[in-house]
DNA sequence: GTAACTGCAAAATATTTGCATCCTT
DNA sequence: AAGGATGCAAATATTTTGCAGTTAC
């Protein structure tokens, strides 16, 4: 699916900021912060449409937030099942303590989890860390 | 295990206000955030303190950072098995999604992922979200 | 006494809001 | 034409740094 596919079916305006964000995040195999995206489009963005469009992106299901230990939020794409408001209800992400970059690790799966009787569940987040492929050589 | 003994443990000084931080953690069933801490206080606490006692705390592992999709980081204690620099390599969270607050489920374990070929997995944290059992009721 | 800790001021960073203008539909 | 999106300025929030003074040991 195009940027431009992806932002009509989402109920967006086509803009270049847009376009160009989505096809960071669709070139990109990693989560990526708003300061990777700052640099990744190069100097004329506005920092405060960056926030703007990935707020939007998030609300309309294009993106989630991924959990991260440190410091500053990151995001990546939503895949098939998120519809706006649904987000796919399992992520599981893994973290480089070395290169310091999160993938989503769609071919994992979270195994059945006992929550105490009372608790109901939305959604789980797993993220593990440790050394990826790439640093491993 | 009181304050004092855990921050004579930690080789860290007994001071006033490290020991009121930590008596908010053993006090509190949940996770807590700075502006958490700096309410459960009283007024006149510096801001800056408690950002280093927190960073202390966590790099002599007494506390560790919760993990939570939303905006600012949270803390938490470590019991047993954390050492300096060595944290449990497991942690479950629970954060609900009514009252905002992020428990510790030690009870729960998570069950063995299968990682892809070539990642090490150092440390995993689950974040499962949904409503807590108080706002069950 | 000495090193560690604190408190204040200030810097650096991150994020949000308001508003006038521009652009997509 | 109309509403949504942008860009700039500025407000707000968050976190870090420097340094002088204080305190635990």
């Amino acid at each position: 699916m195009t940027a431009a596919q992806t932002l009509r079916n989402a109920d967006l305006r086509h803009t270049n900021g847009r376009e160009e964000v989505l096809n960071l995040f669709l070139d990109a195999d990693h989560a990526l912060s708003h300061s990777d995206i700052e640099n990744g489009l190069g100097p004329d963005h506005d920092r405060v449409t960056i926030y703007r469009t990935l707020r939007t992106f998030v609300d309309k299901g294009l993106l989630h937030k991924v959990l991260d230990d440190g410091g500053n939020p990151k995001y990546a794409l939503c895949r098939d099942t998120c519809a706006s408001g649904h987000h796919h209800h399992e992520h599981v992400h893994f973290k480089c303590d070395n290169c310091g970059q999160t993938t989503c690790l769609d071919q994992v799966h979270i195994p059945a989890v006992a929550l105490p009787e009372g608790y109901n569940r939305k959604e789980m987040n797993l993220l593990i860390q440790g050394v990826c492929l790439e640093c491993n050589k």
